[in-house]
DNA sequence: CTAGGTTGAGAAGTTTTCTTCACAAAAATA
DNA sequence: TATTTTTGTGAAGAAAACTTCTCAACCTAG
């Protein structure tokens, strides 16, 4: 269930907003200014952020790029009353994904929700299908195991690899470590031995849980 | 945090297991016999069970084989205070993963529990180690699209497969739908749709969760 | 300093995987 | 029933991936 963030310092409207987004069967919040707002995001999972342009305090022009720049996979629609092509430029420019002229009716608002969380899902799925360098990496038995060598017993050194996992020639370990250093999944620190990088950390872990589930 | 079930019909020293075992940084709970350790691992995901062999109701040696068959990743170390050459040998071979002795000292049933813990680690590692086929199988652009595609839209035809992955060439769809076949990846229904197999669904949600992270 | 061990690179040979082609079988339609 | 469309098979060719071999650079120990 998707979770999206209302911010409007009409209270009547916000209210309004977060009851028929709720009906439509989102799970909704709302903050009433840009620092709020912020302050919601960084406590809560927030999928896509319903943004009024005009509002006291930090307006949502000057908090819209503040909120791409620290959750950039968070979709923003931005409204407002007083649209202007400029504005509605500006706001795109600056990084809403979509822009919404108040007053608008209550399906129009939930097929923008639609639309942009429908992208939001596409671009997740994109990433992973784009991941090409790993997946052809674990195709390899050798260098899942050196993977799970390494995951299982810290950072090791070349030899270490390769008597570990009884491999005589060390060319063969040689080859297998450059593939996976070409693939961001093993770097090497100051001694040259060999470490999961952030991302294989993340994926190891991740197919850790299919044998547990 | 390994997750363990005292089963014991002696309360005081069930009583004094879990509290070590807790003390140990164990999640521990307790039954008092053969019929309440069953419903416990009915509701609770249980890594190892600690199993008194003598107990009114039904006793360890009954108990053990029925655990092993429902819950086959549990490991389960078999307690007796009558321990003969015979009762290990059988409580091995109907499945337990280690055999103790009471009285016993605590660092000692501390490092059996360790041990078959460190046991079972490892085999879930060797397990998703040995899915080549599978690993092979997503190594592939194509085949990775289809799996997504099947996800995110539901069950499949060949042609849709073939026009909604704008594929001109059916053999080249056929042929990477053979293979997930053969991979278990993917089944086909009464009408010839394709669906992915639950493995497959497993894998797809697990890699997906690696974008969200 | 020298010799041996460790680590790494590039080329050639081998194996595996993928694509294409020709054809066939099954299902759907007129 | 005949024709068209959909789905499927196997072989050959092409591309990608892996293994092996030779050599080199660097590091360590005596």
């Amino acid at each position: 269930m998707a979770k999206i963030l209302v911010v409007d310092d009409d209270r009547e409207l916000q209210e309004n907003i977060v009851e028929v987004l709720a009906e439509a069967g989102f799970d909704v919040c709302a903050a009433s200014n840009g620092e709020e707002a912020l302050e919601q995001l960084a406590t809560t999972a927030i999928d896509l952020v319903l943004l009024d342009s005009i509002m006291p305090g930090m307006n949502g022009m000057e908090t819209l790029p503040q909120i791409k720049r620290a959750y950039p996979q968070a979709k923003i629609i931005m409204m407002t009353a007083f649209s202007t092509v400029d504005s509605a430029v500006e706001a795109m420019r600056k990084g809403a994904d979509d822009f919404i002229t108040k007053p608008f009716k209550i399906d129009e608002i939930i097929m923008a929700i639609r639309r942009s969380l429908e992208e939001a899902k596409f671009a997740a799925c994109q990433e992973m299908l784009n991941m090409d360098d790993m997946f052809k990496c674990l195709a390899n038995a050798i260098r899942r195991k050196i993977l799970f060598l390494i995951k299982e017993e810290g950072r090791q050194r070349f030899m270490d690899i390769a008597r570990k996992l009884e491999i005589d020639d060390h060319t063969k370990v040689n080859f297998h470590l450059k593939v996976l250093k070409e693939a961001n999944l093993l770097e090497q620190d100051g001694r040259k031995a060999y470490q999961l990088t952030p991302q294989a950390t993340k994926i190891v872990a991740c197919l850790n849980s299919i044998s547990e589930a």
